[in-house]
DNA sequence: ACAGGTCTTGTTATCGATAACATAAACGGG
DNA sequence: CCCGTTTATGTTATCGATAACAAGACCTGT
């Protein structure tokens, strides 16, 4: 084996095929006029010599990148990892690769990070939420890419849109609840202005308790997002506690929504015959667990699925002009309210 | 607002700051020789134009792309989540930027999605598992850049380690429980060599009991993996109904042992007093679920981030030679074993 | 056999930042 | 006050692929 002094380049394949460097570069990409054998060679001189395209000059030269920058509140997420999925799926046919950041439920975190994506200059750009700070609004507007925002619908989208409302999907369970003839109803969530979904989440709640002329004052706050099952158990015990006479709870997440359900079970308290529970989000846990979750599933790969295709779209001129794509939330009545 | 025609350069900076596009240039780096008021300057014309810095072009021209390629099975697992969160963490300070991509637990797609991204010019590329093909041992030898693998103890490592032996993980499992006078154990897991560490558990898990001198062929199928909660469900089932007089059953993941969980309470069937159960990975619904579960932590965000750090001392030449760093994993103890 | 078309390949200049080298200005110790 | 050193800035060439243009080879129908 002889150890190449550097890294080879198209020049030094196009040396051993015998031909032009540009007839090396048109050999590696597709639907481009080249012969057969005039390929064949080519390829084969590369994989000798163990070339490797080098992306990052193909980038600079032809200003395509096949970069889409997204930026997630959390990887640890099963419900954002599944919008990941679909949107990577949508994209991978494109050859178009995902440049992720996490901002940590932070929009100045997000401000950071969506500064340095831009640096890579991405084709495209998803963000999840839908508040920003000033200065992520002016990069983003002038970016001279599409911008997707998901998982919310802002009153006053950067440009294109595939979410629903946080708000609406609450209000549907608790109409549901009240049709069911429960009226108690408390919610657990996180601390303020973070998590703008969880956020939306608890006024949700609130306003349609109160568009019902119930009692929007049993909020236990579970702690700073994202809530985990422990927090969720933690702020059950409380809500048992302080107001035993709730008939029904709803958590910012079914992460939280478990470890409520695994509090009553500690406790003896049961469920439902004692207290409902629900959810948000449609984890597999919801399903699985034993009671099920009541829960609101926001088809999180649809999300993805839906945004990847409106990328495409607005890539190839299909679509030109602003686009708001409406997911539908649907309730999952399961055992834990009924 | 003036729309601009073009996204601005360095050189259109420099000409409004006053200076060379060279000064520009050492403006945007830190620890580079610019007076304050140069700098001062050069930044306030940047912001006034709306100037992003293109990493593109400086990524050609330095060879230095702060890019580190990562390769994980799967983007809806918390325990890569975590090993990605602490490489994540790990590797931000110093500016680099990970570059992710999933193998849906495919050795195949691996070697395609690896060859995707070493034409980015990762500076380091950490992989997940140790069993590759044979080209994607050859791109990766002859990549010029730091290498590890993680989650697994190769026999024959192409670079750098940071990982543990999944067999052994699940040898002291059973050693715990054949101390505590069990010892007809099942094994719930995927069906082979798709998944190399559910693998690794599995055949561990075998010689272990022969070792023993304990039957080892209580093995239960759960499908293709990841196994999802709903499968390790189904495989509870099956595991019930063929093969009732089983004391203990140890299953491939957290996820999987908690939906034999579900499995038992739909079915009556008292865990621990029945059955035991054990998982993997230390999942949080692991220390959350009632019983809570036992199994075992293999640590993943310090897999990541002893990785994150390896990455440094090799890219700082403090570290010459390959490395192995071994991680121990604990036997987690908990209500479903007792 | 020839004009017009397609297919294949080559030539030249360029994307935008920066490494390497050069230089003027400021500094500082004897 | 002078010369070696440090600091701040400029000049030139270049990273590696490819867009844009050009041109020869090969068809194809009349």
């Amino acid at each position: 084996m002889t150890l190449p002094r550097k890294t080879p380049t198209m020049a030094d394949v196009a040396r051993i095929a015998g031909v032009s460097p540009m007839t090396v570069s048109r050999a590696f990409k597709r639907d481009t006029s080249v012969s057969e054998a005039t390929r064949d060679a080519i390829l084969q001189a590369a994989e000798a010599i163990g070339y490797v395209f080098d992306s990052t000059a193909s980038s600079l030269r032809s200003q395509r990148t096949d970069f889409v920058a997204v930026t997630i509140p959390s990887i640890n997420n099963a419900n954002f990892a599944d919008t990941l999925r679909g949107l990577s799926e949508g994209l991978k046919a494109r050859g178009l690769q995902i440049l992720l950041g996490y901002t940590d439920y932070d929009i100045h975190e997000e401000e950071r990070l969506i500064e340095q994506l831009l640096r890579r200059r991405p084709e495209a750009i998803v963000v999840t939420g839908g508040k920003h700070t000033p200065r992520t609004r002016r990069l983003l507007d002038s970016a001279g890419i599409p911008v997707i925002e998901t998982w919310d619908l802002p009153a006053d989208p950067i440009g294109h849109v595939v979410g629903f409302s946080n708000a609406e999907a609450v209000r549907g369970m608790i109409e549901h609840f009240v049709a069911q003839g429960v009226t108690r109803i408390a919610f657990i969530g996180g601390d303020a202005d973070r998590d703008t979904r969880g956020t939306d989440r608890r006024e949700g709640f609130v306003s349609a308790m109160r568009a019902q002329g119930l009692d929007a004052s049993r909020l236990i706050d579970a702690g700073a997002p994202p809530i985990s099952m422990r927090e969720g158990a933690d702020a059950m015990g409380r809500l048992l506690d302080r107001l035993p006479d709730t008939q029904a709870v709803i958590c910012v997440s079914d992460l939280s929504a478990f470890g409520a359900l695994t509090e009553c079970q500690r406790r003896g308290v049961a469920v439902p015959g004692d207290i409902w529970i629900a959810g948000f989000g449609d984890y597999e846990i919801a399903e699985v667990s034993v009671p099920a979750l009541t829960t609101i599933n926001p088809f999180p790969r649809e999300i993805g699925a839906r945004a990847a295709a409106l990328i495409l779209d607005v890539l190839d001129g299909r679509q030109t002009g602003p686009v708001t794509v409406a997911i539908r939330p649907e309730l999952m009545i399961r055992q834990s309210s009924k």
